[in-house]
DNA sequence: CATGAATGAGGGTTCATTCAT
DNA sequence: AATGAATGAACCCTCATTCAT
């Protein structure tokens, strides 16, 4: 699952350096967060108990609301720097610019994303899957995922598409529904791949060049 | 949401009558049933209470467990007639010869394919809801799910995928990876056109035909 | 455990007869009684559950609530005969009479009393459980018991004891002090054979003889 | 009812100080325990409600189940101590000796036998009233009970006993048998004295030599 | 700052009892 | 007379949260 050294990346990088320079959190804090992670992923949010939390982060019960008010509190904190991850790609400073130079075709720009996703969801998948789980539910997670994704990434990603379209590379589709099919493509690649079935033995790099062609083609103007 | 009558739909139709009139619930099972349903799919399986269901069922606590022995007896009670119409289409006996005769082409299949399952997302959106965040967490699910859907529905589309690659008018890709992005590609629009952004305005026959052009172009050899 | 047919005997069995001619219980009314006897024996009045009574007696839950208004009630019928035939013996008509003429030494008395308490606790054990579980809490129990046994009872008995210190055969202490000593003897005998080592290898008559002649010579004046 | 200070008491003190030294309750425990006492000897294990334990020991019904994880621990922890009290004066070690020395007649170590579990019987009858109840339906105790009284203090009392017998000043019946007669004439007389009929007045005293008296000849050789 | 005992509301579940059929 | 669906109070137990130490 190598891939080559890409500028994308490197933003992604500097992005997550910022972002774990500001926690400062305690050890304790840390040890609660990671127990958190583990047993919400495992068994769903609501079926999570915090003593349970306390006792695989070997600390006092008491001691994640003292950290934490409450136990959705603890949620929230668990899943806001991935989320914060999850649309770092796209919110960057300058990122479109970069796309100019960088990613002269279509397909390299596919390959990169697809290439940072399969990163991001690897480092992160246990989060990611009590994102999923909980977005319905928590409305404070739907609206700031919506408000993020809906808007930034989207509005972001809608621009790139505009620009392939007007360089006649891509079909005329609207964007919205280009990047709908493309995301669906490599969100459902993922899904499967790491999600439903991660046990599966997978030759990525054919699955990942078969999605590619299957979003070119399909796109193909 | 018009959909060209064809002869799947007459299946899966005789297959829920079938269904249907094997339930022989009782008028209060029924309450108690569409309750669950309501406020399982509203606030997740571990979050309801069943003295909450009761309530809005209009019915005793007790009553609920002199039919459902446990809340878990009740999820799966609630989600398995779905989860059997899930997978009718496809197991109905003789599906492949009707393939052959009256699919004659790829398009035609996918489409129909499309059409029956937005049907069928429509008219079981909540109890979908529920079969997708229970399913990790319940044993019994993913079970029923993986033998039903991991071996009969595939291994259908399958032998399906291969005729239209020998046909010569589908890509050679392996045919597990044609179902995937085949299936991508459907289920990214109805989970984005359903559970998403079900209140944003959409031109559902515009977004089909370019999902199934999308696929068509994705998958042409 | 044979024992010879003595006068004793016959009452008991005339009373008995009595007794159960007046039951008239319907079919279904065994079966309950013998069910509840069965489950409460087993596991206590308070741990046992009208509903498994109903199962195990092959009547729905409702029927045991037509012939006994309350669960205790159907406590109070399936103890109350036992109630009856336990002091039977010493209620009876001419019994002192009968002492006088057919008992003349205390030692035929006694081991007339323990083959018939014997053979009383053989056919009634299940019952017997339940009295000595369930008078403590019963005041209704505790009263009858206490009314019968603690008067009638006693009062026989300790025209018997008397009559033999007069005839100078048995020691002159109190005569409660007597029926307790023997009575212990007795009943020791009977809790450990039949409640406490049941399944031992036990030789009856071995132990019975001992304990008479334990009696026997405890009381020599 | 004073009792001559023996060496048997001494020893027994002894080892119920150990016991009690081990105990580090909190001061809650020792409220849940004693409410828990009361409320099990007065309705029942079965009848008895965590509630009202928890409202009479004037806790939360929470705290019950910090200290204690379930209903049945609780009883456990209630009966514990005292069935080791109950087993503990035939367990302390150098106990035979002690007979050989100090209880040279049968007589006294009868009478020291019955003041010390009269002793036992008063300082305990709560607990005492619930193991008896209890030992039929938790095999936990039942297990316990035949495994300390069945075979350490029958063991210590048989040998006691065959010494006796060799000596020739009683009657050379199984020892068994004897510990039998002799067990039920003292439990006969403490089931009488204080738990059937405890609001009697009684001639404590003359009571008891009675039953020695009762004991001595009824094993005379 | 960390602890863990204490809380009490609420969880799922059982149960004796009722009543329309 | 018999049924068994329905009830709702009470059951045992868990939980997120608080607070004195």
């Amino acid at each position: 699952m190598d891939q080559p050294k890409s500028e994308l990346d490197g933003w992604v990088e500097e992005l997550l350096k910022i972002n774990d320079e500001n926690e400062k959190m305690t050890e304790k804090q840390i040890k609660i967060i990671s127990a958190a992670i583990e047993i919400f992923s495992e068994k769903g949010y609501a079926a999570s108990s915090t003593s349970e939390i306390a006792q695989k982060a070997g600390v006092a019960e008491g001691t994640i609301f003292r950290h934490y008010k409450t136990k959705k509190d603890l949620l929230i904190s668990v899943v806001a720097p991935t989320m914060s991850k999850l649309i770092a790609p796209f919110v960057l400073k300058g990122f479109g610019d970069v796309m100019n130079t960088h990613y002269a075709s279509f397909e390299d720009f596919t390959r990169a994303m697809i290439m940072n996703r399969i990163d991001f969801v690897k480092k992160n998948l246990p989060v990611i899957k009590i994102l999923l789980q909980e977005i319905p539910f928590q409305p404070e997670l739907k609206e700031q995922f919506l408000k993020n994704v809906g808007s930034k990434v989207l509005e972001r990603l809608m621009v790139i598409v505009e620009r392939y379209q007007k360089e006649g590379v891509i079909v005329d589709l609207p964007p919205q529904t280009v990047i709908r099919l493309t995301g669906s493509a490599i969100l459902g690649f993922l899904a499967v791949r790491y999600i439903m079935l991660p046990e599966h033995s997978w030759d990525d790099e054919q699955e990942i060049e078969h999605t590619i062609r299957f979003i070119m083609y399909g796109l193909s103007s």
